[in-house]
DNA sequence: AATCCACTTGTTTTT
DNA sequence: CAAGTGGATT
């Protein structure tokens, strides 16, 4: 038998063991779910499945990530790789680009984030004359989203009593006609959303049985994760995969469903056993991440809900400390007292600040321990907020990007047709889009042939706009040929981007240079392992569709450091440290008052607390503050009744809920006065760190700007253009070689001929990688 | 066409 | 408080 199974436990091996048939894992919270999934995937593949026959969705990337080093670890690199592993959204878009003719959109198709899809929804109010304060863009892209992934096309919609009447009530009867006009300039567009990945692929797996059947014989076996977060569409995708064989596990834990804002059904899981008669059901109850103080503490609040799976969480570790409580004047002061307990148990307990974690409800609230956590001088992480993909900046860029590889991609059109300035304006842009609307054209093509379309402009703009055209169509030009780092860059400095950015030496100006230096190092390097490893798709599309799914959590570049994590409950599920703060615990903050007005809203709240307090593994505090900043100004709160709602031999109350006395000592009593919000300068984050760093850049050049500097000028070098790496050494079996990136490796292997030499390397620490020649960069060292 | 300023507005969580 | 809008100014 396989010997990592013995690391097992009873209920674990036999979810593990068991594959005749559909199975149901209901995993509390840290019952080694992770571990059963990859240990499940490997004793698949020893009984003779192969890898790219196995079909694991995860609800993150970095979910999938870590799996799949995890079974690398186990089975090695390229047995993993070749598994089929990632979140819903980007495996079925990989799908949907192999098979994007069967749905009249070509395989370059872009996916509109939700700024974007927002954008392209306010452009339809505005056409449409309608008022935007009446058809809020916000809210009608939550319905549309909610309609898509309830697989409701605009006409079904538009059917649907219940929709009708409501929209009639709420006095919005147009949104059917809007969400009509919005899927159809998706579509024009040769663009999808989030929603549309998964609703085109139920559309592609209903409508043509022969893919249906390649994918369902492809897919011996689907595991899915974190299946109380699915929503009806990927529910459906799964079903509709599995219907042949049946032979699927999902994972979940039904007291952590958390996303239905974004249309996850908890049904899916109490469903499952409807759906699958004869599906097996097993529970992993041991909790071994956490006190058992903390274990029965979430046990006592999650009894509050009323609907859930009957299970028994328990933990045989030690007891544990009580939980903590502390109420705090302000949040301020919250933000004082969390930062004084960290660092005053780092100093007694010599633990490392990547031990701590303070996890908050919304994003808004990380403001105010930023500030107090950076007047201590203690490192720390924000995850979350606005991701490096969102910048303006890379926006622009990948606006570019975007429109070279789709030229209909209307909002990235809109995006860069006047950035950087080019004295094309509103209007002109408004008569364009006019045109397009009236001949149902996209912009691009209205601006290939402006005669055609009779476009009412002056002489002086015509000529604006075909330098425009030009511009992109030489890109055009190169796309398929030139890597897409290279095509990168001479987009980035032909389109006048860089030369904006080098314009600005404000200190903002300088975090956007150092932003599209980043981003340009990583397409530097994604374009140098494609080439290394011999891979064909090494161009700018193949970087786009691998990036335009990856959010901030994804590119976790210092996780590993000696920083605190302060991040939203929400980005916290699935992690756990050793000491977890969880914040802002009050009665409209959490539960959010938005959740108030229904129980189903506070039993997803409660469940939310429910994560955030199984995060932590020895110590939890929870701290509330009575009065707090919020919409501008100072407003007066009470303590949270999910206090309450936990058993009181778990807790250690420090300070009355309801008595206002302080019990904090002096130091803490005096800084909770509001007056010294004001003396505080408050500088903004990004401003105070650019004045330590030196730039990179150097001065704005008179001529023509080359952008980055330190990766660059370093990359252009290093890298060989294409076939002649021939100072390279040659190397033989046993050779050993030091790499640039993978470091010290024996060479196994070499085969082809003098163009494509290729060899096997067994690398020390990353592993066997076979590298192309020519492309590689390596030094022979034996 | 671009910039600037005064005003309103709103706020949960994210693939 | 912040972002976003609309109007006025250059």
């Amino acid at each position: 038998m396989v010997e990592y199974l013995n690391q097992l436990n009873e209920s674990q091996l036999q979810a593990v063991e068991f594959n005749q048939g559909p199975s149901l894992i209901i995993a509390g919270a840290g019952s080694g779910k992770t571990r059963v999934l990859t240990y499940k995937i490997a004793y698949l593949m020893s009984l003779g499945l192969a890898p790219h026959n196995i079909l694991a969705l995860t609800f993150t990337n970095k979910a999938a990530r870590e799996m799949k080093s995890r079974i690398a670890a186990l089975e090695g690199e390229a047995t993993s790789r070749r598994l089929w592993m990632g979140t819903f959204h980007s495996v079925f878009s990989r799908i949907l680009r192999r098979e994007s003719e069967f749905l009249g959109y070509t395989s370059d198709f872009t996916i509109y984030d939700t700024s974007d899809s927002r954008n392209l929804i306010k452009t339809i109010i505005k056409e449409m004359a309608l008022d935007d304060k009446t058809y809020k863009p916000a809210k009608i892209q939550g319905v549309i989203s909610m309609a898509k992934n309830q697989l409701f096309t605009p006409e079904r919609y538009s059917q649907d009593k219940e929709n009708i009447e409501h929209d009639i009530r709420a006095k919005v009867p147009m949104t059917s006609e809007i969400f009509k006009a919005y899927n159809a300039r998706l579509k024009a567009s040769n663009a999808m959303d989030f929603d549309d990945l998964l609703f085109n692929t139920n559309v592609l797996l209903r409508d043509h049985p022969d893919v249906l059947a390649r994918y369902q014989q492809q897919f011996q076996y689907i595991l899915v994760d974190e299946y109380q977060d699915t929503n009806f569409s990927q529910h459906l995708i799964v079903q509709r995969l599995a219907d042949a064989h049946h032979r699927v596990c999902v994972v979940g834990d039904d007291a952590q469903s958390i996303y239905s804002f974004r249309g996850a059904n908890i049904e899916n899981i109490l469903n499952f056993q409807k759906n699958y008669p004869e599906a097996k059901t097993f529970k992993l109850e041991r909790n071994y991440r956490s006190t058992q103080n903390i274990v029965n503490a979430a046990n006592s609040l999650i009894k509050k809900n009323t609907e859930q799976l009957e299970k028994n969480v328990f933990s045989k570790n030690e007891v544990g400390d009580k939980i903590l409580i502390t109420g705090a004047f302000s949040d301020f002061e919250e933000g004082m007292i969390v930062s004084n307990k960290v660092a005053e148990m780092r100093r007694a307990k010599k633990t490392s600040y990547s031990d701590f974690a303070i996890l908050y409800r919304t994003n808004a609230q990380s403001r105010i321990f930023e500030e107090s956590f950076r007047k201590k001088n203690i490192p720390y992480r924000i995850y979350g907020g606005l991701s490096f993909y969102q910048r303006k900046e890379i926006k622009d860029v990948i606006a570019y990007f975007r429109l070279v590889i789709n030229p209909n991609d209307e909002e990235a059109f809109k995006r860069i047709i006047n950035f950087p300035a080019r004295g094309i304006g509103d209007t002109t842009v408004g008569k364009i889009s006019e045109a397009a609307k009236l001949h149902n054209a996209s912009l691009w093509s209205v601006l290939s042939d402006p005669l055609r379309y009779n476009l009412n402009i002056n002489a002086g703009t015509a000529k604006k706009l075909t330098g425009f055209r030009e511009m992109i169509e030489s890109f055009l030009e190169q796309l398929r040929q030139l890597p897409a780092y290279d095509m990168a860059m001479l987009i980035t400095k032909q389109s006048g981007v860089a030369h904006d950015a080098y314009q600005d030496t404000s200190p903002e100006g300088m975090s956007r240079q150092e932003n599209l230096e980043e981003l340009l190092g990583a397409i530097h390097e994604f374009t140098d392992s494609r080439m290394e490893e011999g891979e064909e798709n090494y161009l700018l599309p193949d970087f786009l569709s691998e990036v335009s799914l990856l959010t901030d959590q994804d590119t976790d570049k210092d996780a590993e450091a000696e920083k605190v994590t302060m991040m939203t409950i929400h980005s916290a599920k699935g992690l756990e440290f050793k000491n977890v703060f969880v914040v802002g615990l009050e009665e409209e903050l959490f539960p959010s008052s938005m959740a108030l007005s229904e129980v189903k809203g506070v039993e997803e709240e409660r469940r939310l607390f429910y994560v955030a307090l199984t995060r932590a593994e020895d110590f939890c505090m929870l701290t509330y503050a009575r009065s707090r900043f919020r919409n501008g100004q100072t407003e007066s709160s009470n303590p949270s009744r999910f206090l309450k709602e936990i058993g009181e031999e778990f807790l250690d109350v420090q300070d009355g809920m309801l008595s206002r006395s302080f019990s904090l000592g002096n130091e803490r009593r005096e800084s909770s006065f509001a007056g010294l919000r004001a003396s505080e300068p408050r500088w903004s984050s990004f401003s105070e760190e650019r004045n330590k760093r030196e730039s990179p850049f150097q001065k704005p050049q008179t001529v023509q700007p080359v952008l980055p500097r330190s990766n660059f000028v370093k990359a252009e070098n290093a890298r060989p253009k294409a076939g002649s790496n021939d100072g390279a050494d040659d190397v033989k079996p046993g050779d050993v070689i030091a790499h640039e990136r993978f470091g010290m490796g024996t060479i196994v292997e070499v085969s082809g001929d003098a163009n494509s030499r290729k060899a096997t390397v067994e690398f020390e620490n990353a592993g066997t990688k076979q590298l192309l020649l020519k492309f590689a960069k390596y030094k022979k060292v034996k």
